[in-house]
RNA sequence: GGCGACGUAGCAAAGUGGUAAUGCAGCGGUCUGCAAAACCGCCACUCGCGGGUUCGAUUCCCGCCGUCGCCUCCA
């Protein structure tokens, strides 16, 4: 059994094979920092992180860039509403968004690089193109020529023709066709510029991604991933640009994840987040209120090429599944470590991590590879009610780790209890274990009531009383 | 209008040409002084609707309905 990947450009599941043995070169979009960062920014991070971690934990080495397009329309548009400098706003965006996603949990990408740092190779990048017939300078501007790309539209599926009937934008006169687009814009007064060729300028849109991703991985990689709203024109544009400059085929593995959707809880209607409609969640509010495993599982639990419904209800449901499987790490009770538990329990470890494997083979079956989690949290517990205990316990745990780690998820019991009250609270529940040793059940119950409304849970055990703050 | 994706229990969501994972919620039980947690059992005679192919389809094909994304900036 191998990988096998769905790659958008071929519509299929294909079998996983890398240019260089045991290297995987990806490349994934990035955000444009010119707005606080929302969960579905988020979402794309992490599925892209999951594949980063199924990839290493297969052996292979990943060399995973992902960009920031730190200078672009929206990010002086932003910019001139705050009254702010364009490449501070964006700037401190991406900043702010490189630690959230480390709140959350994603590894690091190997290189970020930025547009503003890479305009001399993008400008590099645009001559070549205008040398091999590809591209042409406009009064300032220079773009691509869409008709000298023979194969044009092959990833989202479109005719240059069906293109060009449906055009329904003002053309700009110093395009050959309108399809055209932009690999340089002229400066406007007061935005950022740069020198080139052609004047001071700017980058258009598409190029910054061909030029990063050529210059960090070379003119071939293995996966190139993003959003699948970025398709079209998006990663059409890239092909078209990179494959054109180099006469190879750009990207192998054409990965894209589906849109994050908010169902809204009184009409039950699927929006899209969008500030117009007020619903954006960003990921600060959401950290604020849930642990970053609890965003992870929602991610994970489905298909990362389906689009992912979002509300209060799923947050609060895989709250619930995180505490699930905190459950299975708890000690063990008891010290058995021979007979039939014992060895159902190894068994269930075994086939954990078989069932989990085959499930991320097949094109990174998130979903199903939490449930074969669930299944080992099962087969935990019961070892644990069955007081199995030590090494054969310890194992079982260990798998569990380990395959959540794979899937980034931290598993770490909520520490919210202040370390200063818990000295308090184990008084009380060292005197309410008096009182129930003396029978006095309404004064104990009182008690634990109320704990219980200041976020203190008790559970009392055959090992004595077990508190968790919420 | 064009391109693409999807429609599975109350909710979320996997999956397979031979009769449906998992989590949450719910119901019954074990345990407990009572709870909680855990565990055990129950919970879709059915996978949007209508046709077709097949011995057999939720799974393949066609049509219809519905939802979503892209076609303009977007993870």
């Amino acid at each position: 059994m191998t990988l096998q990947i769905f790659s958008s450009l071929s519509r299929k599941l294909e079998p996983f094979t890398t240019i260089e043995p045991g290297v995987v070169r990806m490349y994934v979009c990035g955000v444009t920092p010119y707005d606080e960062a929302h969960i579905g920014h988020a979402m794309s991070a992490i599925v892209f992180d999951v594949i980063r971690r199924y990839l290493e934990y297969r052996d292979y080495q990943v060399i995973h860039v992902v960009n920031f397009t730190d200078v672009d329309d929206k990010v002086i548009a932003r910019a001139a509403t705050i009254g702010s400098d364009p490449l501070a706003l964006s700037s401190r965006l991406a900043d702010e968004f490189l630690d959230q996603l480390q709140a959350l949990n994603v590894q690091p990408a190997t290189v970020y690089p930025r547009v503003t740092q890479t305009i001399p190779e993008i400008c590099a990048f645009i001559e070549g193109l205008i040398a091999q017939g590809y591209a042409y300078a406009a009064e300032g501007d220079v773009y691509f020529r869409v008709r000298a790309d023979a194969d044009y539209g092959r990833l989202s599926g479109r005719s240059l023709d069906e293109m060009l009937a449906g055009t329904r934008f003002e053309v700009d006169p110093r395009k050959e066709s309108p399809a055209d687009f932009a690999l340089w814009k002229a400066a406007r007064p007061g935005e950022p510029a740069w020198p080139s060729p052609w004047g001071e300028g700017r980058p258009g849109w598409h190029i910054e991604c061909s030029a990063m991703s050529m210059k960090h991985l070379g003119a071939q990689i293995d996966i190139h991933g993003g959003g699948n709203d970025l398709l079209f024109p998006h990663h059409e544009n890239e092909i078209a640009q990179s494959e054109s400059l180099s006469g190879q085929l750009f990207a192998r593995f054409w990965v894209h994840n589906g849109m994050l959707q908010l169902v809204n809880p009184e009409t039950h209607q699927v929006e899209k987040m969008s500030k117009s409609l007020g619903n954006v969640v960003t990921i600060a509010s959401f950290l604020e209120q849930y642990d970053a495993d609890v965003f992870r599982l929602i991610v994970l639990s489905s298909s990362y090429r389906s689009p992912l419904t979002y509300n209060r209800d799923v947050a609060a449901d895989n709250a619930r599944k995180l505490e699930r499987l905190l459950t299975a790490l708890e000690p063990a009770t008891g010290v058995l470590t021979t007979g039939d538990s014992v060895d159902a329990l190894v068994r269930a470890t075994t086939e954990a991590h078989a069932n989990f494997i085959q499930a991320m083979d097949s094109d990174f079956n998130t979903a199903g590879a939490l449930a074969t989690l669930f299944e080992l949290v099962r087969a935990i517990n019961s070892a644990r009610n069955a007081t199995v205990g030590g090494e054969p316990f310890r194992s079982a745990q260990a798998t569990l780790r380990e395959l959540a780690g794979v899937l980034g998820l931290r598993l770490q019991p909520s520490q919210r209890a202040a370390q200063d009250s818990a000295p308090f609270i184990d008084l009380l529940v060292e005197m309410r274990t008096e009182l129930r040793k003396l029978k006095q059940f309404a004064l104990a119950d009182r008690l634990r009531q109320r704990l219980s409304e200041l976020g203190v849970t008790l559970e009392d055990g055959p090992q004595g009383t077990r508190w968790k703050q919420q």
